[in-house]
DNA sequence: CTGCTGATCAGCT
DNA sequence: GCTGATCAGCAGA
């Protein structure tokens, strides 16, 4: 398990595949306050122009999505109902995908951690794709990082023995989309937050 | 400028 | 399981 950030190279795989292969991977965030990281145990893919639930539905290009089409391995920050969430984009220039961060177990800085989420409960650090940010302290501002580079970096982590999926959550108003089974989580890891 | 819509969370029942 | 918080981003005028 090396300790430097994972090579550019790895972004370059299909949205799909690159959900199932971020799991287990451990994500890290260095702030003034110190390191904090964990293992990636729960994703969701969100695939571009044909996919209801993307924020890129229809091959809508605003400031917003404007980084999905660009190179894979940027970080996409939104900003929804007072929430920070995190995406890894994917896909070649010109193909608006990515996929979701939904949920991490926490491996590094616990005691940063706790002090963030004023939370007593190890499992409610990082069960959510809203409680995850805040806990490693990533903010919208992050918006345009790269996965390989400080202070906003993934890691190579272990190898997951199994890998279940699903319907996503949380988008029940989009029709078809919604019964895509493009979440992917570590079969019976306690942190998954569903 | 105005109004609407959430890829959520916490707290209550 | 249900509801309200609370605001950026976007569409329409």
């Amino acid at each position: 398990m090396s300790k430097h950030p994972i090579s550019r190279k790895f972004f370059y795989q299909g949205t799909l595949d690159l959900a199932y292969n971020l799991l287990g991977k451990i994500l890290y965030k260095e702030t003034a306050e110190g390191l904090a990281a964990g293992k990636i145990v729960e994703t969701e893919a969100y695939l571009g122009i044909d996919d209801r639930a993307a924020h890129s539905y229809g091959n809508k290009r605003t400031k917003r999505t404007e980084i999905m089409y660009g190179e894979p391995g940027y970080v996409y920050t939104f900003e929804m109902h007072t929430h920070c969430l995190v995406n890894v984009v994917s896909e070649l220039e010109g193909q608006p995908e990515a996929v979701l961060i939904r949920a991490l177990e926490p491996i590094t800085g616990l005691e940063l951690m706790y002090e963030r989420r004023k939370v007593q409960k190890e499992k409610e650090l990082t069960n959510g794709p809203g409680k995850l940010t805040k806990a490693l302290g990533i903010i919208k501002q992050d918006y345009g990082c790269h996965f390989s580079e400080r202070p906003l970096y993934i890691t190579e982590g272990e190898i997951l023995e199994s890998i279940s999926s699903g319907p996503r959550i949380g988008i029940e108003k989009t029709g078809e989309a919604r019964f895509y089974p493009y979440r992917f989580w570590e079969t019976g890891n306690r942190f998954v937050s569903k």
